[in-house]
DNA sequence: AGCACGCCGACT
DNA sequence: GTCGGCGTGCTC
C-alpha cells in the first residue's frame, strides 16, 4: 500500500479515490486525484470540495471506476497526510462500524477522529507541552494571594481544577501573555505532555497476587500473541485492577502496549496515577473533557508505539496502536460504553472485535457482567476467569432486606435502617445511604388536590431543590420557582412529598447533629474537584456519612465503611425496560461491594415494597450469578436480547404528528422484513422531554444476519421517505435503553 | 447537516 | 413593489 519514498504512485487509467467526507449521507463520494497526479494511499486525509464547501475526508480506497458518470467528479484540492494516519486495521473498524450500525462512513470517521485531525490540523501540531502549576502555584490558588489580577488569578484555579481531571481550553493571546507572567513569578511551569517524555518510575511495588489472580494472569498470558476474549469475573475487591496491571506489566515488557478502557466516571486522576505508579511506566490517559491538543498528542504518541499505556474512555476504543498487545475493558457491564447520539457504538464490543482483528487478547472484566457477556461465555466465545475471594481481609457482606410495606420512613429511612446507622456511627464507623433521587423532594404535590407540579417541557414531575428554593427539572434542567397557587386554585398548598438526597441530609442532621455528612450527587459535585475532595476526606475519617446517587457506586474503595443502605430498590423492579432488573441488580452488587472492604464485615441494608419479588429474591439470597441465570432464562423465554437482536428507530420534533406519521411510513416501508418483526411506532415512557415529542420503532429479529439484511434495504427507503426531513431521526442498532 | 433555489404573505 | 418564510433537491 505504500511506496518508496519518490515514487509515489501516479494516476493508473480511469482511477479514482473512495473518500469518506464529514455529512450524513450513507455513503462514500468518489474523487480524482489532485492535479500532481499523485495516488494518496488509503488512511490519508485530503481537502476536498463538497457541494459548494470544502471538507476533509479520508480515503478508504481506490476503485477502477467511479460510481457515478465521470462528468460528476470532483478533483481533490490537496493531500494533507505524508503517510496514511489509519492502519489497515483502523479503516476496518471504520468500514466495519458504518455497516454494523448502518452510519454514514463520515460520521464514524469524524467520531473515530481527535478533533484536530477531523479539522485537518497536521499530526505535528500535537500540543508537546502544557502549563501546570508548581508548589508555590499551588500555595497561592488556596491562599489567595491579593497581589494576583483576576485573569491570573482565574488561570492559576483553572490549572487547580485540570490537576483534579478538568479540561482546560486553549488560552488565547491575553491568557498566553498572563501565562507568561506567571511563569515569571514561578506560579506556573511548561511540562511535557507527550507520554514518551513524561517521567515515570515504580513507585508502588507490585503486589503478590493470591491464587485465583495468579490463574487469571496465566491463563491470559498463555494466550498472548493471539486473539482470546476473557470475562474476569471479580467480587468487588477481590483485586481485579491487579491482574490488569500484571498483564499490562507482562505486554509493555515485551514491547507492545496496553489499551484499558474504564467508564467516563471511573477515570480519575487517581485511577491513572496508581497505573502509573504501579507499572513504572508512562501511562497516557485519554478522554473527551482533554484539550485538543493534549488529546491529539496522546493519540499521536500511541499511534508511533511511544505511549507503552493508554487509559481512556469509550471514545480512547478508536486510537490507533502501533503494537498492540492487549485490550482490557473494566467494569464492562457499564452503560456509559454505549454512545447514546450520533454513532451509538458499543466501546465494549468493538473493543473485541479491534483484539480479534489485532490478534490480541481483550479482558473484559466486573463485578457484575453484562446478560450479554455471561450468554458469550456459555456459547463458548469468552472464556471465564473467576476471582472467587475478597482480597484482604473482608468477606462478603451481610444483607438484610426491611420490607416497608405499612412502615413509617423518616427522611426516607425505616426504623431498623435508623438502628444500623446508629450502630455504625456508635462504632465509629462510616455508612453511605443511596437515594435515587437528587434534590430535596422528588414531587411538590398539592395539599387540596393531589396535583403534582409538572415540567411544562417534559413528562416528568419537577423535583423540589430546597437550597435553591427553586423546582428544577431532572431531564431538561428548565428551573423554576415553586408557584404560589396551584392550578386547583389553592393557595400555598404545594408540599414536598418523596425523599431526595438533600431531605436524607436534612433528615441525618437531626437525629444525629454531630455525623459528618456529605452528599454525592450530581448536584454537589458539579464543582472541578469536589469528588476528589470527598474522596480523600472519606479515606481520611473525615467523613462518617456518604448520602449519594448511583454515582457513588462505581468503583471507589471506602475500607472503613460497613454499613452501605439502599433506601429505595423499587425502581428496578416494575419497569417498561426489560433491562431494568438487570441494572437494578448490578447496582445493588456494586454498592454491596462497597461495604466492608477492610477488616470488618460488612451490612448491606435493602429497603423495599416488595420483598417478595423473585428477581430480587434471589439475587439477595443466592447472589449476582443465581441472578442473572434467572434473568437469562426470562430473557430466553421472552425472546428478548441477549437470544434476540433489536434495532431501534427513534424519532422526535416538537409536534407529535409528524413524529407518528415518519414512523408509521417507515414501518410500511420496512415491509416484508423475512424474520423480523417490526414492533410500533410506540411513544416511550417519557414521550415529551425538552419539549419535544419522541417516538420509536423496534425491530426484532431472532438471527442477527436477517436484522441487518432488513436494516440494508430499508434504510435508504426510510431516508426518501417524504417525512424524514420532519422529523430528526436515528438508528439504535443494539440499543441499551429501549425506552 | 448545510446550502441554494423557488414560489407566496406583510412591510418600507 | 421587495424581504423572507420554509419546502425540496443536491452534495462525488
Amino acid at each position: 500500500m505504500s511506496a518508496p519514498p519518490g515514487s509515489a504512485p501516479r494516476t493508473g487509467p480511469g482511477e479514482v479515490l473512495r473518500v469518506a467526507v464529514p455529512s450524513p449521507l450513507r455513503r462514500l463520494f468518489d474523487y480524482l486525484p489532485a492535479t500532481d497526479g499523485a495516488l494518496p494511499p488509503p488512511g490519508v486525509r485530503v481537502r476536498v470540495p463538497f457541494g459548494r464547501s470544502r471538507q476533509v475526508g479520508l480515503v478508504v480506497a481506490h476503485a477502477r471506476e467511479a460510481s457515478v458518470p465521470a462528468s460528476r467528479l470532483r478533483r481533490v484540492l490537496s493531500v494533507i497526510d505524508r503517510e496514511p494516519l489509519l492502519d489497515a486495521s483502523l479503516l476496518e473498524l471504520l468500514g466495519f462500524a458504518s455497516d454494523y450500525f448502518h452510519h454514514p462512513p463520515g460520521e464514524v470517521l469524524a467520531t473515530m477522529l481527535p478533533p484536530w485531525l477531523r479539522e485537518g490540523r497536521s499530526l505535528d501540531s500535537a500540543q508537546t507541552t502544557k502549563w501546570v502549576l508548581t508548589d508555590a502555584g499551588r500555595d497561592a490558588v488556596h491562599a489567595g494571594r491579593p497581589s494576583l489580577g483576576p485573569l491570573q488569578r482565574r488561570l492559576l484555579a483553572a490549572l487547580d481544577d485540570r490537576d483534579a481531571g478538568a479540561a482546560l481550553g486553549e488560552p488565547d493571546a491575553r491568557e498566553q501573555a498572563a501565562l507568561r507572567r506567571l511563569h515569571a513569578r514561578g506560579l506556573v511551569a511548561r511540562e511535557a505532555v507527550t507520554p514518551e517524555t513524561a517521567a515515570a518510575q515504580r513507585v508502588a511495588s507490585a503486589t503478590v497476587l493470591n491464587p485465583a489472580q495468579s490463574q487469571a494472569v496465566e491463563q491470559v498470558q498463555a494466550a498472548l500473541g493471539g486473539f482470546a476474549a476473557f470475562l474476569l469475573d471479580g467480587v468487588t475487591g477481590s483485586g481485579k485492577t491487579e491482574v490488569y496491571l500484571a498483564l499490562i506489566d507482562l505486554v509493555t515488557s515485551r514491547g507492545q502496549q496496553a489499551l484499558v478502557l474504564v467508564p467516563e466516571i471511573g477515570l480519575t486522576p487517581q485511577t491513572v496515577r496508581r497505573f502509573r505508579d504501579r507499572l513504572g511506566t508512562p501511562v497516557a490517559a485519554l478522554h473527551s473533557g482533554m484539550a485538543a491538543g493534549e488529546r491529539l498528542a496522546v493519540w499521536r504518541a500511541a499511534r508511533r508505539g511511544d505511549a507503552p499505556v493508554v487509559v481512556g474512555t469509550r471514545s480512547a476504543v478508536f486510537t490507533p496502536l502501533a503494537r498492540p498487545g492487549l485490550l482490557v475493558v473494566d467494569e464492562e457491564h457499564d452503560l456509559s460504553f454505549k454512545q447514546q447520539e450520533g454513532l451509538r457504538y458499543s466501546a465494549r464490543d468493538l473493543a473485541v472485535l479491534r483484539a480479534r482483528r489485532a490478534g490480541v487478547p481483550v479482558v473484559l472484566g466486573s463485578a457484575s457482567p453484562s446478560l450479554e457477556s455471561l450468554h458469550n461465555v456459555r456459547a463458548g466465545r469468552y472464556r471465564e476467569l473467576t476471582l472467587p475471594e475478597r482480597a484482604g481481609a473482608g468477606r462478603a457482606p451481610e444483607v438484610t432486606v426491611v420490607d416497608l410495606r405499612g412502615r413509617r420512613l423518616d427522611g426516607g429511612l425505616s426504623e431498623p435502617a435508623w438502628d444500623a446507622l446508629d450502630a455504625c456511627l456508635g462504632a465509629g464507623e462510616q455508612a453511605i445511604l443511596f437515594v435515587n433521587r437528587r434534590g430535596y423532594a422528588p414531587v411538590a404535590m398539592c395539599h387540596e388536590c393531589g396535583a403534582p407540579v409538572d415540567c411544562p417541557r417534559c413528562d416528568a414531575h419537577m423535583v423540589w431543590h430546597r437550597q435553591e428554593r427553586r423546582l428544577r427539572c431532572h431531564h431538561c434542567d428548565r428551573a423554576q420557582p415553586l408557584p404560589e397557587a396551584c392550578e386547583c386554585g389553592a393557595v400555598e398548598s404545594l408540599r414536598p412529598v418523596g425523599v431526595g438526597t438533600q431531605r436524607v441530609v436534612e433528615a441525618l442532621a437531626e437525629r444525629f447533629p454531630r455525623a459528618r455528612v456529605a452528599r454525592v450527587d450530581r448536584d454537589s459535585v458539579r464543582r472541578r474537584g469536589a469528588m476528589e475532595a470527598m474522596l480523600d476526606a472519606v479515606h481520611d475519617g473525615a467523613l462518617d456519612v456518604l448520602v449519594g446517587t448511583q454515582m457513588l457506586a462505581k468503583g471507589h474503595d471506602f475500607p472503613r465503611v460497613t454499613l452501605v443502605a439502599i433506601l429505595d430498590a423499587d425502581g428496578g423492579l416494575f419497569s417498561a425496560d426489560f433491562r431494568a432488573s438487570e441494572r437494578m441488580a448490578q447496582l445493588l452488587t456494586q454498592v454491596g461491594g462497597r461495604a466492608g472492604r477492610g477488616e470488618r464485615r460488612g451490612r448491606v441494608l435493602v429497603q423495599t415494597h416488595h420483598p417478595q419479588h423473585p428477581l430480587l429474591r434471589t439475587l439477595i439470597m443466592g447472589g449476582y450469578r443465581r441472578f442473572a441465570q434467572a434473568a437469562l432464562a426470562e430473557r430466553e423465554a421472552g425472546q428478548l436480547p441477549p437470544y434476540a437482536h433489536l434495532a431501534l428507530l427513534r424519532a422526535e420534533a416538537a409536534e407529535r404528528e409528524p413524529v407518528h406519521a415518519f414512523l408509521a411510513a417507515a414501518r410500511d416501508a420496512a415491509r416484508p422484513a423475512p424474520g423480523v418483526s417490526v414492533l410500533g411506532p410506540v411513544a416511550p415512557p417519557m414521550e415529551r422531554r425538552a419539549g419535544r415529542v419522541r417516538g420509536q420503532l423496534l425491530l426484532e429479529a431472532a438471527e442477527r444476519a436477517a436484522l441487518h439484511r432488513c436494516l440494508a434495504q430499508w434504510l435508504p427507503r426510510v431516508e426518501a421517505l417524504p417525512g424524514a426531513r420532519r422529523v430528526r431521526w436515528s438508528l439504535d442498532v443494539d440499543p441499551q435503553e429501549t425506552l
